[in-house]
DNA sequence: TTATTATGCAACCATTTGATTGCATATTGC
DNA sequence: GCAATATGCAATCAAATGGTTGCATAATAA
C-alpha cells in the first residue's frame, strides 16, 4: 500500500496513468511525448509505477507495452479511504461540536 | 489536489490523520505521543495536512485542537479515483487483449 | 552482418523532504 | 509578576527525489 500513495503523489505518474487508462499498450517511446522530459526520466517514473503494481508490462520483442493495472487504487479506495468516507458523519460532528464550545472554552 | 496526494504520501501523516478521525480535538502534544518523533517533526507534518485542507484547526487559548476534514479524501475517492473504477473493465480489456496476442507479435 | 530502434543501467547533480535543535511568543495558573 | 505550558519560527543537516547524460544490451530491419 505504501508504494501506491508513493506513486500517486507524483503529477507526471498520474498522467501517465491517465495516458495508458485512455490507451493500453504504450511503449515507453510512446510515453514520453507531452510530458517535456527525457526518456529516463519518463522510465523512472514507470518503475515506480510498476514497483506500486499500478503499471502491469508485457514485453513483445524489444517493445515493452505498458497497461494501466486498476487493482492497487481499487484497493485504496475500498481499504483505506471507505473508512473515512462511511466515518465521515463522526468527524463532522467531532468537528461542529468543538465549534459550538468554542466562545466559552475551559468552562470546566 | 495536488497538495492532498502529496500530504498523503507518507505514513506518518496517514497515521496521524487515522489518530484525528478515532478522536478529533487533539492537541500538538496529544499527536506526539506514539510516532516517536519530535515535537517540530509532528508539527511540519500537521502544517502539511492543514496546508491540504485534511486537518481543521480551533485555536482554544493556547491549546490548538485538530479535527479530520474528512472533504478532500471525498474529492479524491469522486473526481480521481471513481474515474479508473469506472473503466476498470475496459482496463483490464486492454490488458487481456494483450495477453491473448502476446504469442505471435507483429502479425501485421 | 550492420545499422537502427527500444530499452536498461550507472553515475552524477540539484532540489526537496524529514527531522533535529535552539530560541521566541503567548497563554494559563500560582 | 512569574513559572510552567503550548506552540511557532529559523537554521541546519542527512537522506530521498527527480532529472540529466553517457554507455550497454537486445531485437528488428536492410
Amino acid at each position: 500500500m505504501e508504494p501506491v500513495f508513493k506513486a500517486l503523489a507524483d503529477p507526471v505518474r498520474r498522467a501517465i496513468l491517465d495516458s495508458l487508462f485512455c490507451k493500453g499498450g504504450q511503449r515507453l517511446n510512446d510515453l514520453i511525448e507531452g510530458h517535456g522530459m527525457s526518456r529516463q526520466a519518463v522510465s523512472n517514473h514507470l518503475r515506480i509505477l510498476e514497483e506500486a503494481n499500478l503499471v502491469a508490462v508485457v514485453w513483445k520483442g524489444r517493445e515493452k507495452l505498458h497497461y494501466l493495472n486498476p487493482v492497487p487504487i481499487h484497493e485504496i479506495a475500498t481499504r483505506w479511504i471507505a473508512k473515512f468516507q462511511t466515518g465521515q458523519l463522526e468527524a463532522l460532528s467531532n468537528f461542529k461540536q468543538s465549534l459550538e464550545s468554542q466562545e466559552k472554552p475551559n468552562h470546566e
